[in-house]
RNA sequence: GCCGGGAUAGCUCAGUCGGUAGAGCAACUGAUUCGUAAUCAGUAGGUCGCAGGUUCGAUUCCUGUUCCCGGCACCA
């Protein structure tokens, strides 16, 4: 005699068991033909789970986050059957719900082609259209693994042998196809209406290089087509922000295939890089930062006692010159340790803040190259910070006050965070350790930010945090991050007179706000889609005249403004101003200024912004405010669709 | 590094079932002096990524290689 209580808090009473499917037609056909499944106390079920006492229901329908996961997930599923329908002695291994859809791991002799792909897709729609039941079963381990086993998915028994003991173990039927699967899903097949395949890639069993490499396919599903529609154009509206589409469109850098993973930076795009480079210098120093500069090729055997040769050796450039082994660096710590080292240091020395735009180069994995994003040569906002282990958490603080000032004025405020900690392999005591990590912890919370644990993701030296942004389609990349050092001050040196007249060894903390310039200016073009702000943008005004004969107060205005320190151009080509107007709004500048015989006359410009908007006729020192407010507020205020 | 895909004019792309290529925009030349997103006409522009192989003949087919793209792994 169960009594059923629904999220409204009304109560319907049965006297016998009921599966959520039948309190769902209870309640009303429309709600029966859309339940996908149900929440039973807290916990999601199929809607032919069987309801045998009191407890609360929610019936779950795509209009649920629950509801579109388990979408997502079946569609998984019929991807799955539909491909070993297709494609027999394909096994299946895994296949989660992912943002915005889901993948499904395949084990296959060939790899699977684009071709592949709609063909299965088709058979999806088929599979979908003839309304296919899905249902549950329980097994016992020893049957699951035989069924498994008997079937040929290896990787499927090698999934079953590591559930933890004491686990229901489910299969879905789904015709004659069955997947081993916690659940809940769809009814029936019929409830997968809006997919689409998107891509195949190669992807290693367990996420482990060393295993075999499986074929993965990725799909997208929606409750329904509409939703789908919008996601797909979402997505390609979104690529039209692709850093290097636009990079090229504007002139701001190039690469070519001498410099794998470096970047050529043309006039614009250096422009850009200045003004961020002079923006973070000077924030720097404010915040107690000095600026040093040290060596980009160094002898191997600083990189042996830094540690950095047994890591990662490999990964730098190294170089033989006259018998001696060099390498390019690709961190600039151990050098900016050599700095702290000159001379004696004393505690009233601490807090030592040595902050270096440093020149790296790393030879990345070639796989791992993405435009200015990811590359082999990069420049950090680099600086170091030699402490004791009192400072650590004030300077913490500081730090990510510092950083979310420099984030805000660029204006990026979604930020992710992520608190990487101790790995296996690592150097210092549990309780250093034990302390890096709380004081990184304490100061994220005591600024109240939302992170996440990255457990055994932490450097070897110390854990950290890490600060991340996402691109134009939602891929995140790590930009500041700080991390806690025990260990290379200790070996290469480094010491300080405490205040007991000992020697002792500094905490260094590494740190960058921006992380790389090239990747911070790659996620700055595709945020802002090109359209930088006044202080950003590398050209700010383009002043055209609209015939020869006002060319000389165009000259006048550039070279005004350019006085100023504005980055302008003028344009007196023999064109209409229509298309200096419109070439120059394609490129992105913000400011368009128009110079006719009317504004000659009055000693004015005709002002229009990148956006269409007419500002009228500015006198230049109306002008001169309007653009020095403008710069001065950065990118705290500006959303230009 | 691994799996798949790609590379054709400055850019975006079409094309050749094997007979050495084409458009739009850009560039250049000329005309036009025209007030807020494209003036008109003409000209020029390519070792079809690179290296081999097959072939009478390869941009096209095959092999290798480099780089790029999408994932995976990596990201000290």
């Amino acid at each position: 005699m169960p009594t059923i209580t629904l999220p409204d808090g009304s109560q319907r009473q049965f006297d016998h068991a009921v599966t959520v499917a039948e309190v769902a037609a209870n309640i009303g056909a429309g709600l029966a033909k859309a339940a996908l499944a149900g929440r039973v106390d807290d916990c999601l079920v199929d809607t032919s789970y069987r309801i045998e006492r009191d407890a609360r229901l929610a019936i779950i329908t795509d209009r649920d986050a629950d509801g579109l996961e388990v979408i997502r997930h079946s569609t998984a599923h019929l991807l799955a059957m539909a491909a070993q329908s297709l494609f027999p002695g394909l096994q299946v291994t895994i296949g989660p719900v992912i943002e915005d859809g889901f993948y499904y791991d395949f084990a296959y002799e060939r790899p699977l082609t684009p071709e592949d792909l709609g063909a299965i897709e088709q058979r999806m729609e088929e599979l979908a259209k003839q309304d296919v039941p899905v249902q549950r079963e329980v097994m016992s381990r020893e049957q699951a693994m035989e069924t498994f086993k008997a079937l040929g998915e290896h990787y499927k028994v090698e999934i079953i042998q590591d559930l933890p003991a004491g686990e229901e173990i489910s299969v879905y039927r789904q015709g004659d196809w069955m997947d081993l699967c916690r659940g809940p899903h769809v009814p029936s097949t019929g409830k997968l209406k809006s997919f689409k395949l998107t891509k195949v890639a190669g992807a290693y069993w367990r996420g482990d290089s060393k295993n075999a490499m499986l074929q993965r396919v990725y799909g997208t599903a929606w409750p329904d087509k509409k939703q789908l529609t919008a996601y797909l154009t979402r997505i390609e509206e979104a690529e039209k922000r692709d850093h290097r589409r636009i990079g090229k469109k504007l002139d701001l850098f190039h690469t070519q295939e001498e410099a794998p993973g470096m970047v050529f930076w043309h006039p614009k795009g250096w422009a850009l890089w200045q003004v961020i480079e002079q923006y973070m210098r000077a924030e720097q120093r404010r915040r107690g930062y000095q600026e040093i500069r040290t060596p980009q090729v160094v002898d191997f055997t600083l990189w042996q006692k830094s540690g950095h040769a047994d890591k990662f050796g490999k990964d730098m450039f190294s170089l033989q010159v006259e018998e001696r082994d060099f390498a390019v660096k690709p961190m600039n710590c151990p050098c900016h340790v050599q700095v702290f080292n000159q001379g004696l240091r004393s505690y009233r020395d601490l807090p030592l803040r040595l902050a270096e735009f440093g020149s790296c180069h790393r030879n990345e994995p070639s796989g791992s190259l993405h435009g200015i994003m990811r590359v082999r040569g990069f420049t950090q906002d680099d600086a170091h910070i030699f402490c004791t282990e009192e400072s650590i958490q004030p300077e913490v603080s500081d730090f990510i006050d510092f950083l979310h000032d420099v984030y805000a004025d660029f204006g990026f405020t979604d930020i992710i965070y992520r608190l990487s900690t101790r790995p296996e392999n690592r150097v210092g005591s549990d309780a250093s350790w034990d302390k890096a990590e709380q004081a990184l912890a304490q100061a994220l919370d005591a600024k109240g930010l939302p992170w996440q644990e990255l457990p055994g993701e932490g450097a070897f030296y110390g854990p950290k945090i890490e600060f991340s942004l996402k691109d134009c389609i939602g891929r995140v990349w790590q930009v500041g991050t700080i991390q806690v050092d025990f260990s290379m001050p200790g070996r290469l040196e480094a010491q300080y007179v405490a205040e007991d007249s000992s020697r002792k060894v500094p905490v260094m903390l590494h740190r960058a706000i921006l992380g790389s310039f090239e990747r911070f200016i790659g996620i700055l073009i595709e945020h802002y889609e090109g359209n930088f702000p006044l202080w950003l943008s590398p050209l700010q005004a383009v002043v055209m005249n609209i015939t020869d004969k006002q060319a000389p107060w165009v000259t006048q205005v550039e070279e005004s403004l350019k006085n100023k320190g504005f980055r302008v151009e003028s344009d007196l080509r023999n064109e209409k101003i229509g298309f200096k107007i419109r070439e120059h709004t394609i490129q992105r500048v913000p400011y368009l200024l128009v110079v006719g015989d009317k504004e000659v006359e009055t000693c004015t410009v005709s002002v229009r912004t990148r956006t269409g908007e007419d500002l009228g006729s500015m006198s230049l020192d109306g002008l001169l405010a309007h653009l020095d407010r403008e710069v001065a507020r950065r990118g705290r205020f500006v959303s230009e669709d």
